[in-house]
RNA sequence: GGCGGGGUAGCGCAGCCCGGUUUAAGCGCGUGGGAUUGCAGAUCCCAGUGUCGCGGGUUCAAAUCCCGCCCCCGCCUCCA
């Protein structure tokens, strides 16, 4: 492997190398009790980008991505509803599924569930209690957190200031407020699996540390999940699983920066997200991931539908430069044009790969897939066919680990059609989406007729002519008294 | 209050970890001009404009390092 990735990582604040062949990587998902929106999407697709960054250079990527399906969230939601909880969470999982596939994320190797593992949570509590750094208490089963001397190092939190702002739950029966739960016995009418302590169900943070330990082991390479995250889930977990492992839990921290959305974070709670599926309905998978990717991905990240927009322009010059190549390489010469193309292919592939492996610089990335599709699009007359075709296969390779730029002409112009957006970007000069023999022979008439119409300066029959076509969906675009044509859906 | 992240041209951002060659600061959008056009559209070319939040300090040299301050967002309760 030439080149290793090197990530920021929270905990030790400095960036870390990746040097093993092997990576373990576990990213906290969902909890499945809602419809996912635009800011889990975000964590996903950068996690997903990556996982597919390291793939491609040649680590062997274990990548386990967890659900949470038991939680006090989905239990509330099914009150709501007036349906068990495991109808929500089987609901929510399905809807999960199903736009992290529309979204191309690609699936984790391992998706452990909450409730598949109760064995190896309770046999991990079972431990902490025996090193003593839990306890039994009236409703469920806490943590020690002062037990623990390195609590809050992830966070950068300090315990004894902590406490002054503590909120604490009612009904206490911890003994310090700061401890959290591992264990929740069960409330009547709640659901619940047999226990040493009684029936009950797993803590929130419990099932990270069970399952990354069976999974994965007990020092992985990447941990990671949104930055609200970091505290108290993350912290939490480095206290079970360090407690318990006396190992560090993790070699890297990655965390992915919030979507913001009207000046404040995208959530449930305040009422101002986007789904990912209102998202999709206006704009194709590639278009939402090029634009989640578009900036520093530890940042937060404003969301807005301009800003959507500009990402389907740069999607748009991207395809743009592809179709176009590849439609000329149908006709161009074999022969070599002497333009080093090998050579600039290569130094875009060096300089793609180094931004994606400095902590994921994908704005830097980006900028070079344009660069080469710029590159392409100045040059399409001069090159050959085999140039043509290195630049668009580096073009679709590249955009690969970012997963855009997979798609046909006719799948992307059937996108755009599904959204009533216009394909004339993007379309080569000439391009036919759905004609038969016979209406393209009509049309290449009418323009040969408005042709000369124009020469006799009979402008305003010529311009009906293309207001009318237009009406039908043909598009004219004039080049000097040439035309260029192809169907559009306004 | 503690912690984290921001404050770079009208807007959106990169660069900052590893100070000085990405020519006394870049990229995209937008703006202006030009080429092509009868018009529309598309494309191509050119051009900007910045006290790099404020004030100190370190240094031969700072957007980049250190200290102080101001403003914005997030976390500190469930949260991707």
């Amino acid at each position: 492997m030439s080149l290793k990735v090197r990530l920021y990582d929270t905990l030790s604040g400095k960036y870390v190398t990746l040097d093993s062949d092997t990576v373990r990587a576990y990213f906290c998902g969902p909890t499945v009790y809602d419809h996912p929106h635009l800011g889990h999407a975000r964590a996903y697709v950068v996690f997903d980008v990556l996982v597919r960054l390291l793939a491609y250079l040649g680590y062997k990527v274990i990548y386990a991505r967890n659900v949470t399906d038991i939680d006090d969230k989905i239990i509330n939601k099914a009150k709501e509803e007036n349906v068990s909880p495991f109808e929500v969470a089987d609901k929510y999982y399905r809807e999960f599924y199903d736009y992290t596939k529309a979204l191309k994320i690609l699936a984790p190797n391992i998706e452990p569930r909450a409730t598949a593992h109760i064995p190896e949570i309770i046999e991990f509590i079972k431990k902490l209690i025996e090193k003593g750094y839990a306890y039994d208490a009236q409703d469920g089963v806490y943590f020690r957190v002062r037990r623990f001397k390195d609590y809050g190092k992830l966070s950068k939190r300090n315990i004894d200031e902590m406490r002054a702002g503590a909120r604490v739950e009612p009904s206490e029966f911890k003994e310090d407020p700061l401890d959290f739960a591992l264990w929740k016995k069960a409330k009547p009418n709640e659901p619940s699996w047999p226990s040493p302590w009684g029936p009950g169900r797993p803590g929130w943070h419990i099932e990270c540390s069970a399952m990354a330990l069976k999974h994965l082991g007990e020092t992985i390479e990447i941990h990671g999940g949104g930055e609200d995250l970091i505290f108290p889930h993350h912290e939490n977990e480095i206290a079970q699983s360090e407690a318990l492992n006396e190992k560090p839990l993790a070699k890297i921290w990655f965390h992915v920066g919030l979507l913001i959305f009207r000046g404040e974070k995208m959530a449930k709670s305040l009422k101002n997200f986007v789904t990912i599926k209102e998202a999709l309905e206006k704009f194709d998978n590639e278009t939402i991931r090029l634009f989640l990717l578009n900036a520093n991905y530890r940042k937060q990240l404003e969301f807005s539908w301009e800003k959507m927009e500009e990402a389907e322009d740069i999607l748009d010059e991207l395809y743009r430069a592809i179709f176009l190549a590849e439609y000329k390489a149908e006709h161009a010469k074999e022969q070599q044009s002497g333009n080093n193309v090998d050579d600039f292919a290569k130094q875009m592939k060096q300089q793609f790969l180094e931004a994606l492996c400095d902590n994921l610089n994908f704005v830097e990335a980006i900028k070079i897939l344009r660069e080469i599709a710029k590159y392409l699009i100045q040059k399409t007359d001069a090159l050959s066919k085999n140039e043509l075709l290195t630049l668009t296969k580096l073009l679709r390779e590249l955009g690969g680990i970012l997963g855009i730029l997979q798609q046909s002409l006719d799948e992307r112009i059937n996108e755009k059609n599904i959204r009533k957006k216009p394909i004339n970007k993007i379309v080569p000069p000439g391009y036919i989406t759905k004609s038969s023999e016979l209406t393209e022979k009509l049309i290449r008439l009418i323009i040969e007729i408005r042709k000369e119409l124009r020469k006799r300066k009979i402008y305003d029959l010529s311009d009906t002519i293309r207001e009318e076509l237009k009406r039908l969906g043909i598009m004219l675009e004039d080049l000097g008294l040439e035309s260029k044509f192809f169907f559009s859906e306004y």
